[in-house]
DNA sequence: CTTGACTCTGGAGTCGACTCTAAGGTTTAG
DNA sequence: CTAAACCTTAGAGTCGACTCCAGAGTCAAG
């Protein structure tokens, strides 16, 4: 058994981190003691490293407790699970598109912009911003 | 002259974002009228549209607000602009590398998952996402 | 002259994932 | 036995870019 501290320590995260995800509903103590104190057990361990490399896999930690539910859920099925996982790539791409396109646009931008001493009120990066702009991001909406 | 409502409409943001901008040290109206409402010139369309742009482009407001004050600086030439885009779009392309080792890492999972009948307790992704998971992320940070 | 659309200000609320604080209680090493 | 190191709780603060609110003043149309 770990107390939080020592859970904490294990995975690399903060004690207040563990009490947090506990607040979110991701992560109980298997007891507390007679004074209070959070007691954890190995499955904590893995569960709180699934948490962890799941944020690294880009879900929030919502879509990370309905995966912990589906876990729970008799019902649910690993196809369920490959379908969140799939749907998450779709979106992972969906902003690697988007970041591509600024990329992009930044890049013509450095290219028109290649005599250095030009002043700045003649500046083709700052005229360009000002105006429409590379076609690419018209209308995009990023975040 | 354009009231902020009509700025705002102009440039397709909302009237409290504008006033945002000016709070924030992006946007001066020309003047005020008696009464104390915001007055905007032409200028004021192109650099709303030119902070705009810039977001597109993945800059915060407090570097787009560098970008202003470098146009008002008379020692900053084109080259220093230039810098800023360059220094942006290496940024871009780590974020992009991160979000394409997030989605190589879930395509690993959903791959090795393909017998979708399997029930939950035995579902790899699952199994994978608890353990350490693809070589790929470790010791990776992601934001 | 009134109604409705607009504007003003200051300040609070939102999202996500923590992070920190205060004020106390507990455990452990020396 | 004491001091350090740990734990508890509730609650506030952080970041960025808005968004919304109340309460009051202003302006244009009919």
């Amino acid at each position: 058994m770990y107390t939080i501290g020592k859970l904490a320590q294990h995975v690399a995260v903060t004690a207040d981190t563990v009490r947090y995800y506990e607040k979110e509903g991701l992560l109980l103590p298997a007891r507390k003691t007679e004074a209070g104190y959070r007691l954890y057990n190995e499955e904590a361990v893995r569960r709180l490293r699934f948490i962890r490399q799941a944020q690294q896999c880009g879900f929030s930690l919502i879509e990370i407790r309905e995966l912990l539910e589906l876990k729970n859920n008799d019902a649910a099925c690993c196809t369920d699970v490959r379908r969140v996982a799939i749907e998450k790539k779709l979106q992972l791409e969906y902003k690697i598109r988007m970041l591509q396109q600024m990329s992009g646009a930044l890049s013509e931008l450095i290219d028109i912009c290649n005599d250095g001493s030009r002043p700045l009120d003649d500046c083709p990066i700052l005229s360009a911003l000002e105006n429409s702009m590379s076609k690419q991001l018209k209308g995009k909406h990023f975040g």
